[in-house]
DNA sequence: GGTGTTCTGTACTGGTTGGTTAAATCGATA
DNA sequence: TATCGATTTAACCAACCAGTACAGAACACC
């Protein structure tokens, strides 16, 4: 449709009266600040309108709808913070100080995404509907699977991690630690005090929810490698 | 104001023409189904109203307006699940067997009801925005530390389990496992299969969240204890 | 510079929805 | 049984909000 003159000439000159890329992309990033913040039902289009440099009008031009933007606004959410798993050079590591890394890069990545993370709660609220048409989103994860079975593979060569580790399991597990964490900061800093949640508290769990995963997975005569990494 | 004749008879002849507490309760329990399954704003007063056997203006003569009513479900969904720890006869029990029944129980509970779990998220979305103005949420976990770290305690005298164990992070950690499997299973389950989602694969997790909060607190001398419990 | 297409702003609408008004009914009590 | 307060009903309303009609501007291509 625009493979010709037009698409070269967008990278460089950006046109000054139109630009329709540009304003999808502004639409998206508004639209996620809004619906991570608000959910499907309590995010307003008129809000995101307003605070875009564009109109309402465009949102349902380049969206269709209200359901059409959020599942863009999901896909958007999920590309972003895939990968990073396979930047993290873990078969430059020995086994031990790749899965510490894996976990502690994981709990980061959560920590520091917490838009991403609003929006899968929001999603599962909905069980998931909106996600199902999306098939963009489910290969996505499965480069942090692989990364993981990867580093069992290698610790259980070498006889240091337990047998019958199930990779997919113990990525439940290091998500679910890494996940609760900013997803419930809320409700259990209000219920227990906020100790947990201080820079200080959060870098204690960071690193007790790696030494977890360790102690869990590492045959008991290799236990005394935990800490010895860094 | 009605401790007379009206709240004793109340408990066993029912007036079939007024009964105010009655209705209080249908309005909630209805209110809940709807809240925890549409959240907040998702959430519809005239379906409430429809699903009762009561009238919308009762909602408002009762719990004042749609928040009022959210903050009366959210602390319902707090109280219905309290306690339960304290019947668990863990002092009964050596300090092994009682940390696993704690953490097989925690992770039951919390699969067995999934609209606390809901409540919980939503309020999350929230910013646990409305449980601050409720004091009765507050102390309401309290016994599941109280009751966690006697168990800690015990096994640290019997030199069974590491020092330097704090219960409220164990109890996030345990709560982290058990609260995930529920809430993201919609999101979790699409991605990588529902097979940790059939009554073998919760098993098998339960199971494994058991041995993975035992390994973390175990000293290493004694991993042999795990498993010799049933 | 004509022409079809893509994009954009303004104004509007119709259904939805939280909340209300005002009056009626019931139960107890004096 | 007259009265009073607590409870209930039915009709109503105003604001909100997703979505649209329509006119027109900018662009591509000939």
């Amino acid at each position: 449709m625009k493979r010709t003159a037009a698409a070269v000439k967008a990278k460089d000159a950006k046109p000054a009266t139109r630009d329709p890329e540009g304003v999808r992309r502004d639409i998206l990033t508004v639209a996620m600040e809004e619906f991570s913040q608000n959910g499907l039902s309590g995010a307003r289009i008129d809000e995101i309108a307003a605070r875009t440099r564009t109109s309402k009008r465009m949102i349902y031009y380049y969206f269709g709808d209200k359901e059409g933007l959020y599942r863009r606004v999901l896909e958007e959410a999920y590309g972003k913070v895939r990968g990073g798993e396979t930047e993290l050079d873990l078969e430059g590591l020995d086994p031990v100080a790749a899965l510490e890394r894996l976990c502690r890069f994981t709990f980061e990545h959560h920590r520091a995404n917490p838009a991403f993370i609003r929006m899968v709660m929001i999603e599962n609220i909905h069980h998931g509907r909106h996600m199902q048409t999306s098939d963009a989103i489910r290969g996505l994860n499965q480069p942090a699977i692989e990364a993981l079975q990867g580093v069992l593979r290698r610790g259980q060569a070498q006889d240091l991690f337990r047998k019958g580790i199930d990779p997919l399991e113990l990525h439940w597990q290091i998500s679910a630690l890494s996940f609760f964490n900013v997803s419930n900061s809320a409700t259990f800093s209000h219920i227990f005090g906020g100790d947990l949640f201080t820079s200080e508290g959060q870098e204690i769990l960071s690193r007790h929810v790696a030494e977890m995963v360790l102690r869990y997975v590492l045959r008991p005569d290799h236990l005394s490698a935990i800490g010895k990494t860094d």
